[in-house]
DNA sequence: GTGAAAGCGCTAACAC
DNA sequence: GTGTTAGCGCTTTCAC
């Protein structure tokens, strides 16, 4: 005999009482006596009977799903490591509020039509972006009788009429530049991973700006470099400032690739990091860790980033408030390039943008500590073999 | 006035028809004459109509959607960028069938846990387990009454009862092999990233010797180092190896990370790469192009895995038919280090592990020829600045 | 505290 | 070709 998957009128039936009450138990919901829920519940238990998501989905009008709609400008491959950490994210939060999380990749101009169509009826209650284009951000900033309500993931003027959340480079220049100060640097230069007039490089230098003007210690004009967003520029900019008359003490980089070059362009210079001029870049990019020396840089949490908009979004779908936009602080992960000593080996960020291994077959204590020898790291032996065990557990590919 | 969305009945309605034959139209089933499938159509699209995915779910028995289930070792972080291009994948081919994709992370064991309570009640037609334990394989083999068809993804024996799909580490190390005697080395060498019985290692190191051995040109038992996994292990192998009274004229590490370590040790001996040896890697991490030279290497696809994985599944759950495995070929990613000639810059797979940048500024032409003066590049200095531009492009933390 | 009735919007099965 | 009937399994509303 085939045994069908108990309904909801099963256990009614078995409990001898009606779906309803039934309903109330399973849904939390009205009062009903303490003996009848027992009742009930071992009843289910018994029948091992499972709500139907999709049925309550049409009866209650709320399908408990959440789409996450994924962006990929032209050209360009949606494989960014991040967007894991705030997948991750996101999906954290939607199980912990028992909502499904329906993924989907879509071009940038199609996201809006996807609201209307994909994710129209009753698919999803609503529906998160990442990093949605600007014009998409008017787009749902209406929220008329019928629209899914929408968080947006990205970069957004505070104006905004639409909810968004965004990592907060401000505060991650104001955090690199306290630490800097602590530092006794007085002397900076920046080097940018971009020209002038990109959002991320332009707050992140402001913020920088902002903080030593503060302790009165203004940053000339001259000490920010802009690039036309190519490595073999930054390099030569680098080399520049390195070269001058009067090389300052520590030389902020706008990213972690530009970073890299920069430390380069010191050793070019017969100059060793830290000791006469520190480094530091922005992002955490994997590799951070392992170069030499290992680079202080600061990181944003892609998992906050996908929890908070799946939090803001939740909310409003069951509160029916405005969900309210925010920006994510930045969070400062000391290595040895900008001058402190070395760190005892960290844990890995649980929520930051890491990789491991498919295999399983990560060990836990097998970290030791960054190598420290100063010596010149030769071509093509990066990172120093004694910097780190472990290869399976960043290993990529091992399915 | 509050408009509804319109439903199948308006349309039925509006057309004279009953629902049944506006449900026939939308869905393009059973015969209609095209006159009233015309205008059928027309009132569709004046009205606005989109039809309720639950409703048609509950009705139709089927949800046409799919869980994609991520799975997390104990205190392992699901950030692997290789799980993207999988998701991507997978996410590419439910699209294009129409199906949803329900993203859910979940510790291996409670895996079958999930596909009877989680997604058991008509959430999803089917599920994807990525990285499963072996034993779920055991679980998910038998294919009851109210069984969701599952596919898993990941390494499993070839006789088990769940159909899944795998890289396929074998062709992978025979492509190097092919390489590898293109060139016409005869005497190679193999630092293991692992010791001896784990899958991903054996695989390729047998692929390896199978492949030499056929042309006659056996690899000696101590031409193959295995490992304790970490990467001084691996540092020290590979110096026994290439200061052996007789080095090898290429050494083949079973991941890159590994070869990294292996690049540094030849150097250490004041040899050159790949003039005095050659070197070759597995997994394509994105920093194999930076290396110095750059790292030949075998790359599997993320994105083909999740595309086949939804493929079987799909045509599973629509024909009935079981699924059957697969193991997916791998590609070989030529550089400089086996010996090869500068290739001309490659565009970005647009399908394997790419990092990009959330900025949205990435430029097109902005990719310059690899370095290749041949210095030793200098410490943190890696990669050399002439190495790449674009520095935005594969910057993350940028949203 | 519990129950009865009336759908949610669609499709399957069969009739004509 | 097209219409009719009968649900899918649940929640909502209102009655008692």
């Amino acid at each position: 005999m085939v045994r069908r998957q108990a309904t909801i009128a099963d256990v009614a039936r078995t409990a001898g009482v009606s779906r309803q009450t039934v309903s109330r138990v399973v849904n939390n919901k009205g009062e009903i006596s303490a003996q009848t829920r027992q009742r009930i519940r071992a009843i289910i238990e018994e029948l091992g009977y499972r709500p139907h998501v999709i049925a309550s989905s049409l009866a209650g009008g709320r399908s408990r799903h959440i789409g996450l709609v994924i962006t990929n400008p032209a050209e360009e491959v949606p494989t960014n490591p991040f967007f894991l950490s705030v997948i991750y994210g996101a999906s954290t939060e939607a199980e912990k509020r028992e909502y499904g999380l329906v993924i989907r990749y879509a071009p940038a101009d199609e996201v809006i039509r996807l609201r209307e169509n994909v994710f129209g009826r009753g698919q999803v209650d609503g529906i998160v972006v990442l990093r949605a284009h600007r014009d998409c951000a008017a787009a749902f900033g209406g929220r008329g009788p019928d629209q899914l309500p929408v968080v947006l993931v990205g970069d957004f003027p505070p104006d905004c009429q639409c909810p968004f959340v965004d990592i907060d480079n401000t505060s991650g220049g104001h955090l690199l530049a306290e630490h800097l100060l602590e530092h006794g640097y007085r002397r900076i230069a920046v080097v940018c991973h971009s020209p002038a007039g990109h959002a991320s490089a332009d707050r992140r230098v402001q913020a920088l700006l902002d903080a030593f003007r503060l302790r009165d210690l203004p940053v000339a004009r001259e000490a920010i470099l802009w690039t036309d967003s190519t490595l073999p520029d930054a390099y030569r900019k680098a080399l520049t400032v390195v070269r001058g008359c009067r090389p300052p003490q520590a030389i902020v980089a706008t990213n972690d690739w530009t970073a890299m070059v920069v430390l380069r362009a010191i050793h070019d210079t017969g100059l060793r990091v830290p000791e006469d001029v520190a480094v530091v870049g922005f992002d955490d990019l994997p590799l951070a860790a392992y170069l030499e020396p290992p680079l202080t840089t600061v990181v944003f949490s892609g998992f906050d980033l996908g929890r908070s908009a799946l939090e803001r979004l939740i909310c409003r779908i069951e509160t029916g408030a405005p969900a309210g936009s925010a920006h994510l602080p930045a969070r400062l992960v000391i290595r040895r390039s900008c001058g402190c000593p070395l760190q005892p080996p960290l844990e890995p960020d649980p929520f930051g943008p890491v990789e491991l291994s498919l295999s399983g077959e990560r060990r836990g204590a097998e970290l030791l500590p960054l190598a420290s020898d100063g010596l010149p790291v030769a071509p093509g032996s990066w990172p120093a073999p004694e910097a780190r065990s472990s290869p399976g557990q960043r290993s990529i590919g091992n399915v």
